[in-house]
DNA sequence: CATGAATGAGTCTTCATTCAT
DNA sequence: CATGAATGAAGACTCATTCAT
């Protein structure tokens, strides 16, 4: 009943069986033996790989997380701060319409674990968002953007705002719009920012941008 | 040593010992002896009040809230659209910084139970944000907002930026301004939703509008 | 199937199956599952009354060593210093003899313990052994006994000696004589210490007494 | 990856592993798998050598300990009982002063095993102890020593001794001089075992005695 | 009503030993 | 011979819940 495997094939099978389990119950629920079973090991299989549940799971996170992260494409080049903006938070959205399970287990049960932020995951994650901060403050020093904002707030409602809007579909209990969201979310975030004055110019930009928009989603971009 | 409480008495010093042992060590780390413990009775008493643990921390959580909400003086007339925006952010931002095992225990965990939604809770929490979107209607309805941008978006930036923001302090990990704070929040969502120079812009968001109507009907899977 | 039992007399009882269990496995073999079955509970109940396995051990060994002294009967006044010092060790023996189970955890399991020196049976047992030391003491003070001889020394060769003389006894592969080993160890340790002729040996001895102190000077190396 | 080494230094190299192992946790907590990796093998390769743990552990401790007896230098004829006793209890203090895991190992863990008697260390250690007695005998039979106290006891005493004045140190909880120690032991079994009478002969042999071992001292043995 | 003793089903973790390759 | 993956049997400890008194 022993099958030998290489230790690569073995790990990354108890990975995807704890995955799976991870998916399915969630961080504190799931179970050695279940993943164990799952793998088609013993739990004690388990641990010569891993120290420990803890040591597995964020293991899952990170190898999850890096696949997400290899598998988005490179920007498409999409001119102007709003499209740009815009692009940025709709790729968030899609990676959470796309993978409801990791998003849950890393923003609600992970990012709760005291060492969260000694994490590898804090670290892709930072990265993951430090994007959205380039593009905000390379706006206030074109001055397109106020500087009068703090860009740390913009940033908190921009997550917060795609966390709450995706609660309920992480939770089975709902559904969002990638597209819709993504449009009010820029939108808020770049006309709360925004320099513009009363002299008509910038709105004449924004339609622009909109038209730019919509020009790409006409251009349909191939599904991940 | 048993003594005989009215039944009123013995459910609020139950609630009472589980509220404080939330409050230190959290939903998941709470324990029934302990609270029994704090509240002078015995684990079985607890089971003649409360089905079952999870229950009982529903009531707290409720019990807590409403005390909170019976608090919270009555909006003392602030004027203009804006400033009563910022004052209800703001009102917000101090209940976290005033009572962080609250909204610890509310947000961070009992919003992730499966019966969320089907609780009072969830019923108390609407009404806390129905005052938010009702602010926003108004605002769409008297033309100081645009009527482009979904409100529900605004109101879940608005929450999410308030977590979001207010996360590390809530982890004991930091520290927020809530003033700085309920500033940024209500100028970026105000700003973001206001119809400033509209006169100029009129025109173009109209042909904007149109072309997206077209775009809509030309995407042929029906859009996320 | 679940009797109710008031809590001394559970304690009393696992305790009890405690003390068997660990007479006949040792401490390092004994099950807190054994010990459950044979207490008549289920492993949960041990918990409900102590810490842990640990605590559970160190309070069995506390109570039967507590029993002990209490059954050793007050001193039959016997006079003479060597009559008394027997007497003492005759004890030891005895209750070698009669309590093997009880040593072997003492002597050779619970000793061991890096915490043992915090324990209350350190101190119990410190109290058992001090009525040798004040024994020797007032012997060297009465000028019974040679000043010269580190008593400490003699306190050691009495209970290292005792632990060796019965532990193929304690190890159920042999035997030993109360009576005889009294005797010898008395008779050893009264002899050794003993002035004994001191009048002939004084000059000399104190002519060593500088010689040795010559010596010191000379070591090159601190001695050890 | 996997040398072929030939058995002999396959054996030493896993012995030699073992040791470190040993002297480091002990003999319970010393685990195969460290010691594998230690050895530059895998776990199953020291069960083609080993028949099991308990075996491994054997063949260490009889290896270390032939190892000291072959280091013993030969007894450097020192003159008198005492002195030759006072030297022999002095190597054992000395022994344990430079390998206290070893000891520790043997006096503490390998002793208590129930085949201890049946093991070849049982053998080594008697052949190590053997010399005591055949001191005492010979001082027996010259006369000097009484023939009415059993050597038995006496050896008891001494070995006995040995361990409770130097098990603080074991444990790394305190400290002993070996010379001091030695001094005390040797003359408390000389004496009191000693024929001398009343007449004042003896003290004198036992002031020669003394003389000699100063002598001893001030002729530096080569440390080990 | 209140007690609080008792339950018992988990859960993680450890490690000596085996055996397919 | 050597590898090292896999086994599997323990074992300590937790805690929500039940129920006899």
């Amino acid at each position: 009943m022993r099958s030998r495997l290489p230790r690569e094939k073995r790990v990354s099978d108890i990975l995807a069986a704890a995955r799976e389990v991870i998916a399915e119950r969630g961080y504190e629920n799931a179970v050695i033996a279940d993943i164990a079973d799952r793998a088609g090991v013993v739990e004690g299989t388990i641990y010569r790989y891993f120290e420990n549940k803890r040591d597995l799971f964020i293991r899952v996170a990170e190898g999850w997380y890096e696949e997400i992260l290899r598998d988005i494409r490179p920007s498409q080049a999409v001119g102007g701060t709003f499209n740009r903006l815009r692009q940025m938070i709709w790729r968030e959205l899609d990676l959470i319409r796309q993978q409801p399970a990791l998003t849950r287990f890393i923003l609600m049960e992970l990012r709760s674990d005291p060492a969260y932020r000694s994490m590898r995951m804090f670290e892709l994650n930072r990265a993951f968002t430090a994007g959205i901060m380039d593009l905000l403050k390379e706006g206030v020093e074109s001055g397109e953007f106020t500087a009068s904002i703090p860009l740390r707030v913009a940033r908190d409602m921009i997550f917060g705002g795609i966390e709450h809007r995706t609660w309920a579909f992480l939770r089975s209990e709902g559904d969002f719009s990638v597209d819709e969201s993504a449009d009010a979310i820029a939108q808020i975030v770049y006309r709360g920012l925004s320099n513009r004055g009363a002299d008509g110019g910038d709105p004449l930009d924004r339609a622009v941008a909109r038209l730019e928009a919509i020009a790409d989603r006409l251009t349909p971009e191939p599904r991940r």
